[in-house]
DNA sequence: AGGCATGAGTGGTCTGACCACATTCAAAAA
DNA sequence: TTTTTGAATGTGGTCAGACCACTCATGCCT
């Protein structure tokens, strides 16, 4: 009989931790020293079941500091992981896709909700390309994925956008705010496929100008 | 200076190691002991390691028999992170339409691939309405995600459908022959908007019968 | 030949000991 | 007084050694 893994109770005891104290994004959790006394594990135990934690990314360890729950910033540690588990197309493709599937499914959704809610912060994404300031690329699509009010959509599309290489990384060009700007009168409109298929010619236009980049490095 | 993290290093040494021996899934990989020494590390770094490749699926261990490659294509990222995604997600309503967000764009794939392929599969199906057999609501759906071809969404999708309550489970009735009929030549013909009516329709009839039998309990 | 005991090898766990680093705070210096 | 210093403390990072439980192969005994 095979009893099973110490370390894997450890992971589910250290999530029941979290929800039970509400701990959130860049909280500090419990030291390993102590984690083992309240547990009743030793330290080592407690270890394996932080280092799988902190591979996943779900949480950030800083020397001398403590152990912190990943405040979903750093994709470096991600990135080291994607390079192993998505070695292959299928995969990576698998990801890209299904962000899209999620990012789209928000757009209908958007344009099927009443407009009044959402206007405030459109239109502070209307001015700023109005008077020609820019913005973040990531800023405009995680305020899209909010907005679509299903916060566990939210939560599986900022999981895949982390393992999907930074897909809305650096902040918008001119030809890009045309764009957006006829995605944000289509949404305003609640002219869902005329959204649907801007917002797509956008997602290929970064895929396009991803490749370049990639053949240049 | 130092590199901290010395484990990560391990991770990589150790995909290193199969790539260059050219391991292959189900084969063993040295032993806690012997990696240690040859990585000129401690055994409870290269522990750190193996079982943060554990949790992910990666590798798979066995107490007195040793270490062994598994397929990566099995990789159990999704369920892992899953704990911890769902786990304070009590809004119902948010599980059921991500799970349908999934299903309409598998729906839509399907569509919009080559027919020939999965022609056999849908004809299963065909004949058991045709013929008056029934079968179970869950095996047509399932069958459904997997012909997406997206199989990081299949795994998404298998654990929304387990998290919102077995909403498929039981025999399609009559009048549900009918409909699934209906979608199944939407299908045929690519007519996605018509598959996805069609596909609703079906869910609306389910999510009411599932209601009226909580009303009885 | 078949069954059984033994030992070597392996993963699973614990302990205690260092190290490197960050924070704190009181003592020393300005 | 204010500023600087440095020792104390607590943290994660690593290591070595020791057991335990388990598997398997060897070889011995019946």
């Amino acid at each position: 009989m095979n009893q099973p893994k110490r370390y894997l109770d450890i992971v589910l005891d250290i999530r029941k931790m979290i929800q039970q104290e509400n701990l959130r994004p860049g909280d500090r959790i419990p030291s390993e020293r102590e984690l083992a006394e309240r547990l009743e594990v030793g330290r080592s135990t407690v270890r394996e079941a932080l280092r799988s934690l902190e591979l996943l990314g779900l949480i950030e360890t800083r020397r001398g500091e403590g152990t912190f729950l990943s405040d979903h910033r750093n994709h470096r540690l991600v990135e080291v992981l994607s390079t192993f588990i998505l070695q292959d197309n299928q995969s990576q493709n698998d990801v890209r896709e299904t962000r899209l599937i999620h990012e789209l499914a928000a757009l209908k959704a958007i344009c099927r909700n009443d407009v009044s809610s959402r206007l405030l912060v459109w239109d502070s994404f209307r001015s700023r390309l109005a008077e020609g300031s820019s913005f973040h690329r990531e800023d405009f699509v995680k305020e899209m994925m909010v907005l679509s009010g299903n916060r566990l959509s939210l939560k599986i599309w900022f999981l895949l956008q982390q393992y999907s290489g930074k897909p809305f990384d650096g902040v918008v060009t001119e030809d890009e705010k045309e764009m957006i700007n006829r995605i944000l009168t289509a949404i305003e409109q609640q002219q869902t496929d005329t959204a649907i298929k801007e917002y797509m010619a956008w997602c290929d236009l970064l895929q396009k100008g991803r490749m370049q980049n990639d053949d240049n490095s």
